[in-house]
DNA sequence: TCAACAGTTGCGATTGGGTCGCAACTGATG
DNA sequence: CATCAGTTGCGACCCAATCGCAACTGTTGA
């Protein structure tokens, strides 16, 4: 399933003139594989787990090129190093547990048409935005 | 004006038991004028300016102490060095215009309860947040 | 007023995530 | 296959930010 998703990305990127390489393949199949949000070491790792080896430098390029894409998503969460997750999922918000590092998605249509409406009241449409709740389990002492 | 808010907050400080040396105190003076949002490095410029060198380094520890002490706030955007801005005003966010740079405030209740409101249905209750809309003036070609 | 000392400073070195230059390599095309 | 533009690995490098340490200085209280 995730080796499918790997292929179909393959085959779009190849369309789209970005070269499928061996390194550029083993990390799409990583990625296909992510179902949370790792960082480029961990990508490394990764990759050098399942059987190829990847530069780290390569990591952190495939990475940018697969963004560019449209592929993946960069994340930028406080006094971390960048994380990345599959682009192909419905628009997600994150919250990040303060205590465990836990990172808990959510979607909320009201506060995504909040926000395009204070950018149009100000002129001005949003290309991008970020949204991270800093969060604590209610109760804890 | 700004002259007495740098003034209040020194006592405030000494009271809670932080030290107001030449440094700090030229930084608080800095930062009461604020009404943008500087990173580490023109605050430097800016203190040296107002006739009181300090080192960068010293800056980057002040700024993290009056940080904890709830003084300053923090402000990471994508792809920048750290802003930072008075603690003092309205809870705020921010909206970054992606081809000036320009950064323009925003509040709206109704965000903030929703955010709220999800942490709580999640279990959670919010630390902190962060939400910054990056967007382009409309209309423009 | 001033001695004492814990907290602060400046400097230069260091960290850490991420990027870059370059020579060797390799997918894609015909 | 031959070709060659695009890609890789390596190590050097970049930059914001932090740290170790010796010199310095607010603050306290005698
Ligand atoms: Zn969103
Ligand atoms: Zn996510
Ligand atoms: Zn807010
Ligand atoms: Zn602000």
């Amino acid at each position: 399933m995730t080796k499918d998703r790997a292929r179909q990305l393959e085959a779009a990127l190849r369309e789209a003139g970005v070269r499928i390489t061996r390194q550029r393949s083993a990390l799409l199949r990583v990625l296909a594989a992510c179902d949370d949000h790792p960082d480029a070491t961990e990508l490394h790792l990764r990759a050098r787990d399942a059987g190829v080896a990847v530069s780290l430098a390569t990591v952190y390029r495939t990475l940018t090129t697969l963004q560019a894409q449209g592929v993946i998503e960069k994340l930028e969460f406080r006094g971390e190093p960048a994380r990345w997750e599959p682009a192909d999922q419905q628009h997600h918000d994150h919250m990040i547990d303060v205590d465990t590092g836990a990172v808990i998605e959510f979607t909320n249509d009201r506060i995504e048409r909040l926000q395009a409406e204070i950018a149009a009241e100000m002129g001005y449409e949003i290309v991008h935005h970020r949204l991270e709740l800093y969060v604590r389990r209610r109760g804890n002492g």
